[in-house]
DNA sequence: CTGATAGTTGAAGTCAACTTCAAGTCAAGG
DNA sequence: CCTTGACTTGAAGTTGACTTCAACTATCAG
């Protein structure tokens, strides 16, 4: 490979929108690599940025890193993912996406019926008690999966 | 107010579903109050129930404490929510959960049209790039309206 | 060759929403 | 009165995904 065609970590992080700190961090959870100079700057392969591209697109479905990482450990040797990965990944987070939506609407929708009617305490209150059992949430960030199993008492 | 019928902070937490120890960091933040025993144990009067049934739901919605806190000032004189407040402040949060659902649905039907095709990387793919703009995101947890603005370059 | 611009590192900081800890104090049944 | 379980506090830790900092160093247009 010719030393034409490589990118700066300054190119890949206005091309792919990620921050240069964020570039960096990322390579040390492995998720993505760069050769470096003789003088030890990063210099990243175009593909790099299809990559970067599927690592955002993936924190979008709502991933961790953690799980961006796993799926990318599911493609042979690191490559970056084809047409076929891509559909059979995407397929994932399509259902993914599936549930938030239906859990976001039955929370609207108990919403919906709980207008106007003060039940917020009752058990029998499907906004208050979206998911009908009663699991305790771990610390942390909130996310989305997390904060629809939320149940009042 | 007779002392028969105040709730010591573990009935409270056995009953609201909250941790003690939110409880407390509830009453750090001002968002519920509780009186004191001669030996400084907390007791709370029992529409602190309904409060924290009312925070619970308000996180459910995915609103900050910070946002919880707003919406509990806007009520006079520290009181617990009526029936109007409750719909009030609901029919915001109904309008919040749409713009959710539409942001998500957007994002799979996106991801629908993908499927297949590879183009992770152009900036004409729905998926990659939800809300056409190129927004940076800040620090901190991956929240859902936040990610919904992540854009693929 | 030089100066501006861009890159390097590890360690520490940030944010939200809590939890955990250590070291002790209170309440109440027997 | 005594024991046991519940309660108290402030400080520090947790989680994920990064960012910021300080103190250098590399690259390259001119």
């Amino acid at each position: 490979m010719l030393t034409t065609d490589l990118l700066t970590v300054g190119e890949v992080a206005h091309r792919s929108g990620f921050a240069a700190s964020a570039l960096r961090f990322y390579e040390r959870q492995g998720l993505v690599h760069a050769t470096r100079t003789s003088g030890g700057q990063r210099r990243y392969e175009r593909n790099v940025l299809r990559r970067l591209a599927f690592i955002r697109a993936a924190r979008n479905v709502g991933l961790t890193l953690d799980e961006v990482a796993a799926a990318l450990d599911t493609l042979p040797d690191q490559r970056t993912p084809t047409k076929e990965d891509w559909s059979r990944l995407s397929r994932t987070w399509r259902q993914r996406l599936t549930d938030e939506i239906a859990a976001l609407t039955r929370l609207r929708d108990g919403l919906e019926s709980c207008i106007g009617c003060g039940c917020l305490s009752l058990r029998s209150c499907s906004f208050s008690n979206p998911q009908d059992h009663f699991a305790q949430a771990g610390p942390g960030a909130a996310l989305l999966p997390e904060r629809l199993r939320q149940p009042v008492a």
